[in-house]
DNA sequence: TAAACAATTAAACAATCGTTTAATTGTTAT
DNA sequence: ATAACAATTAAACGATTGTTTAATTGTTTA
């Protein structure tokens, strides 16, 4: 245990250890990064609920389609989404995996808790 | 309902509303906003299991002061944690709100997915 | 009061980020 | 091949962010 400059007589000792690991921090800062601007949650959030394509994504969006590929870019190398190509169109949707599992219920839970029996209206029927 | 430029056939009526409200989902990314940053992740973990001073803080983060008070006021404009002052120190900690219970629960879930049985060792031993 | 220490604030800086516009790549249909 | 459409990439831009250094505000003690 490293001594601190102040002694409060706290800090059981099995606390201490957890204090030194910073790489794992950045690990889970760059999932949380991902949701750290608006659009790219609501993309994300989208994409749980339906696979759909850059143009439908733009229009409901509102916003050009280099801004979606962008936002999508990111998204896919974080793993959050996957992307197959059919004709034209490239089909997005959420990642099939535990991390996205544990994301989207935290969306979930998070609106609910700011907003309590509304925001995220289809996700409450259930 | 408003028609996108594709007719994919998919989207059942009661999803459409959803993708309408921007407001929420900048809401939610000034939370998950404050863990885009390991450093501030790594802190706000650090004061849901102690509470501290500043100065303790520097050493524990191997960071300078003023670069650890500038993180501890978002995380307090954000509501996630509140300090209180006692002589020339002051005393941070996390907020005792379901919000921060929420992220909590989160950090600690998407830890546990991405380094199973391992990383947050306090937490596991419980 | 003056000195010492804790914490915050201010100013400056490089680095990162989100969006726009324009150009480019990939695919399909004529 | 050419034209049309979907998607991505590149370059540029303003805006935001995290850190540093220096100055300032609070509080205690000598």
């Amino acid at each position: 245990m490293t001594k601190l400059p102040h002694d409060h007589g706290e800090h059981p000792e099995d606390i201490i250890p957890l204090f030194e690991n910073g790489e794992h921090f950045l690990m889970l800062s760059e999932l949380f990064r991902q949701f750290s601007d608006g659009n790219r949650i609501r993309l994300f959030w989208i994409l749980c609920h339906c696979e759909e394509c850059v143009i439908n994504l733009s229009a409901m969006m509102n916003m050009s389609s280099p801004a979606i590929s962008h936002h999508l870019k990111q998204l896919k190398s974080a793993g959050l989404i996957t992307g197959r190509r059919n004709g034209k169109e490239v089909y997005y949707r959420a990642a099939d995996t535990p991390v996205v599992k544990a994301l989207h219920d935290a969306i979930r839970e998070l609106s609910e808790l700011s907003c309590p029996g509304g925001c995220l209206i289809p996700e409450e029927k259930k």
